[in-house]
DNA sequence: CTTACATTTCAACCAATACTGAAATTTAAA
DNA sequence: TTTAAATTTCAGTATTGGTTGAAATGTAAG
């Protein structure tokens, strides 16, 4: 009875942490895959011990870890002589999912260039705005990128 | 003619900048009255011009136009005697925008506190799991965070 | 090869959300 | 106060995207 009070407790904490993963701009359930991997025990999990927990169908499932596999966010872990996969999370992938939104910058930057040479024939200074806006961008994804470069040096990471 | 296509061209702008500004986590719809707002001539427009520019709705203008308003991204702006408003954008806001996604990294944090503590019981190592993508937001929300100063020092702003 | 279990695919359903258009409301001029 | 123009509200509609469940496929053991 304890137990299954904590276990519930657990649920709803997953519950609560996988819709915060879902503002990364993942689909629901995949972040309540990821929170749930994140708390569970053990570590590695198939995936009818995740549609388990979470009450979701296989199906969900399936789908929802391969995107995640796809975005490195978990690994998928196969032995011999076990038709079951296990899957692991990754929580160093959270640092990779904010350095790909910076990244995005970039293609902001280069579609605000397009339109100040579209803009800078005409007489009017709607250019200036775009320009404005570009410094922004800029001057930002610099700073971002180089807090990213802290970080990767200050942990001591060998990879991407 | 010449001025047709160009206009059309614009236009064909607009969309994908304002494609751009729905990743922001804003309507479609905002994302375009924004990227209209960049570029267009006079830069303050009634709801009646930007409707026409952008072939929508009066209803969808006014409900995005109050976002934009509320998220400070456009301003709104009245004159006596006169019954139409006027709406110019603010690219600072931009700034902004970026400013608060990165302080959401602090209710994340709370909230992978809370878990430390539901799971710190256990005799597991999944509270380290947890430990770890604490680590992560904390150093990151704090490198972004001076990275942003960095942009208020440097550009010299006043507010917020 | 066959059986048993595990995973993937996919069509149908469902939920969330945005957009429209018309009616109601507000605002300024007459 | 009445009229005209602009704006807001909101019910209905369309669209998007996610989830399910069952059928198909894959995989290891017997």
């Amino acid at each position: 009875m304890e137990k299954d009070t904590k276990y519930k407790a657990k649920l709803d904490y997953v519950e609560s942490l996988g819709m915060f993963f879902e503002t990364l701009g993942l689909p629901r359930m995949a972040g309540r895959i990821f929170a749930w991997l994140l708390v569970c025990d053990p570590p590695h999990q198939t995936a009818a011990q995740i549609a388990e927990a979470l009450g979701a169908s296989r199906g969900s499932l399936s789908t929802n870890l391969r995107l995640l596999s796809h975005f490195k966010m978990i690994d998928k872990i196969c032995k011999r002589g076990d038709r079951s996969a296990y899957f692991v999370c990754r929580p160093d992938s959270l640092i990779d999912a904010t350095a790909n939104k910076i990244r995005f910058f970039d293609e902001l930057k280069k579609l605000l260039q397009k339109g100040i040479g579209i803009l800078e024939a005409e007489p009017f200074e709607s250019a200036d705005r775009l320009k404005g806006t570009y410094e922004i961008y800029d001057f930002l994804e610099i700073e971002l990128l180089r807090a990213l470069e802290n970080y990767y040096k200050n942990f001591n990471r060998d990879s991407e």
